[in-house]
DNA sequence: ATCAAGTATCTTGACATCGAGATATATGTG
DNA sequence: CACATATATCTCGATGTCAAGATACTTGAT
């Protein structure tokens, strides 16, 4: 089955035959699902009433384990977004009561980020509805294609991961 | 190598041992590496004086071919944003005198968005520079395995793209 | 002890995006 | 031909994000 990308490919080759356009065909893709993948999480997460930006800080501090609370720069790192928008964030959840600021108690410049028990049932439900969704996306690949997948994009993500980039 | 999704899988894995948590080895990497690829992005096109949705309008242009035009209604399609955006992006872009907006011919409440010289040089001077940088990003991977992660991707890009969804 | 450099978080202003609705035109049915 | 419905684009208000800089504290070297 043909998809976007490989109509966008054919008409490079045809109006750039001098560039090797090769790169796109893996990455316009990742790029492209990725907007998809917003698309649908938005509406996944509509009947729980959150928003995705919502269920990434809440899930990172439901991962941490008990007692659910990271820095604000542990968040950052989860969640590829800048201070400024880390800290808008976490105004808007605290005053939606699902997470609270606490003073780090080793660092006076820090703070620590904390579920409530409110925000943490809302992390459980909607993660379930995430996997739902997410399974049915890629009900088209077996599982050994699935493993394939995601071995070839942890090659290319694990430089971003480890190099501080 | 590991990476983020590693960790964030084996943090589900402790603290919900009862969900499987397999469909995120896939599509969260897939998420963090598009946001990964748009910051590069953004590196690369600052040579050129160009943000990313710049170059996304102006190359879908570009590729359209003489005479270097498309509806709104297409570049929709291409870019994945809504109207209003596109609305809002070929109004700065024609500001900038990169793109100029004429009536369509065969229909009246229609539009076609044509390049300009200087639009169109634009392009091709910064397709070169993404090129260029997409293939260090891919240099982990043999061209065996650049093709077999393009096939897969397909797959799941495919029914997105062509079920209006 | 002091001070420079580093780190953690927050503030601010500019800007791009979205969703919903408005407007104008086109198309199909009877 | 009239009308209901569909389509193409634009308008507008709300909101989330970013980059750059400010502030406060910490760390390491002397």
């Amino acid at each position: 089955m043909e998809d976007e990308v490989d109509r966008l490919v054919a008409a490079w080759r045809r109006e750039r035959p001098d560039l090797d356009v090769e790169p796109l065909e893996v990455l316009s893709r990742v790029s492209r699902l990725a907007r998809h993948l917003d698309r649908a999480r938005r509406l996944a997460f509509a009947e729980h009433h959150l928003e995705p930006w919502e269920f990434d800080v809440l899930t990172a501090l439901r991962r941490a384990g008990t007692p659910y609370q990271l820095s604000p720069g542990q968040l950052l790192t989860q969640t590829l977004v800048t201070s400024g928008t880390m800290t808008n964030r976490i105004d808007r959840l605290a005053k939606k009561g699902l997470v609270e600021r606490l003073p780090d108690p080793s660092d006076r410049r820090g703070v620590l980020v904390r579920l409530t028990d409110t925000g943490r049932d809302r992390a459980d439900q909607s993660l379930a509805g995430l996997l739902a969704q997410e399974r049915a996306i890629l009900g088209e690949l077996s599982r050994a294609q699935r493993a394939e997948l995601a071995g070839l994009l942890r090659q290319l993500t694990a430089p971003f991961d480890n190099i501080p980039g």
